[in-house]
DNA sequence: ACCTGAACACCGTTCAAGT
DNA sequence: ACCTGAACACCGTTCAAGT
């Protein structure tokens, strides 16, 4: 009610939140997780990304609550970029070509450090807005409209929900790393393809005679 | 050259191999462990299957040197059923229909515990024989004689290979297990099984002209 | 021959003291 | 306001002592 209000409060104040070896530290964090994560997958040792980025484990704890808050924020600019990407998609002339390109590239960043596939599945079959990825919910929708856009035009089948094809996309990439051969994920998807744009099996079997009640 | 040999040592020795109170333990080891992995996962507490097993936690460790050969050992009876039910099913009228029976059930199973589906698609790609799963090269086994025998039905595509189908089929289990959408790993099976029905990409689209050289 | 549980090692997390 | 690292908690694993 009576909390007065700073004539320039409004967007200035986020510019500068924190001092300035703070906003070094948290930078010095985030690229020395990009690399051990990167070298150890998702389950890295924090002592070790602390001791890489020159601070204590006290400030890594400062900066980021949870494991979650940091891969986040290590995902944050690719995560940026495959949205980007799905946009730009949209405007190319072939439907199908346009989401395979999509999931691949999709596949590719999910699988950029191991582990990283089973962490981010969940949040993009969920609604909740996780900590470990704040985009995902972004990225269904971007790929949503893909897949949309290629079943209205007719060239996959249009009884599949959007949310399964990018599920699909992420048990292809889960493969590569499970597997440890990233050509598994290409052959995968290109199956999961063949069966999107592939009749519906109950459309190519004799009709079953309905029930009765 | 100079050993001796019972007249009666050739099937004898195996049975009694163990104290009676050590072969007690185990059993109790392994009825616990199915309870404990089924109730918190595969990387439940080894302690606490030695608690409620009523054990010490040296004892689990002098019957199972590793988490891996107390799984082993939970998966057993399951691992043998799924390659009777595969043989069995090779003698059914429809190779398709039997695939699909069998990959269901292989799911179901694969899906017994959360973790279970990381740990054992590693074994099915790998060719050697781990701890983790001692049958996992038999189950492969099995399973492509019936990937075989639709292919030469003509009822699937014949440019697959069959260890990718059972492949494909543990990243049907692994949605399930992260989406905890039973149903998801279905319909995902249901598209693979499209895509496996269906005439290969390459062959639907124009041909591409021959690459010189 | 087997069992037990204290002891050790390791790592994630917190928090009192310092700047 | 932020940083540090010792301290605590937890769990997996080993091994000396016991039966």
């Amino acid at each position: 009610m009576t909390s007065p209000t700073s004539p320039n409060s409004q967007g200035a104040a986020a510019d500068r939140p924190q001092r300035a070896d703070a906003r070094r530290n948290r930078d010095l964090l985030v690229a020395a997780a990009e690399v051990v994560f990167t070298e150890q997958g998702a389950d890295a040792s924090l002592e070790e990304i602390a001791r890489r980025a020159g601070v204590g484990i006290g400030t890594l704890y400062r900066h980021f609550p949870t494991r979650d808050d940091l891969i986040a924020q290590v995902l944050d600019d690719s995560n940026a970029a495959i949205i980007a990407r799905a946009k730009e998609l949209l405007g190319a002339p072939s439907p199908m070509l346009a989401l395979t390109r999509w999931l691949d590239a999709l596949i590719g960043q999910t699988a950029r450090f191991r582990g990283l596939t089973q962490a981010l599945t969940v949040n993009y079959a969920g609604t909740t807005g996780s900590r470990l990825c704040s985009a995902c919910g972004a990225i269904t929708t971007a790929g949503t409209a893909l897949v949309v856009r290629a079943q209205q035009a007719g060239e996959i089948r249009d009884d599949v929900a959007p949310a399964d094809v990018i599920v699909s996309a992420n048990a292809a990439a889960w493969i590569a790393e499970q597997t440890g051969d990233a050509s598994a994920a290409t052959r995968h998807l290109a199956l999961v393809l063949d069966g999107l744009r592939a009749t519906p099996a109950h459309r190519t079997r004799r009709v079953k005679p309905a029930r009765t009640r």
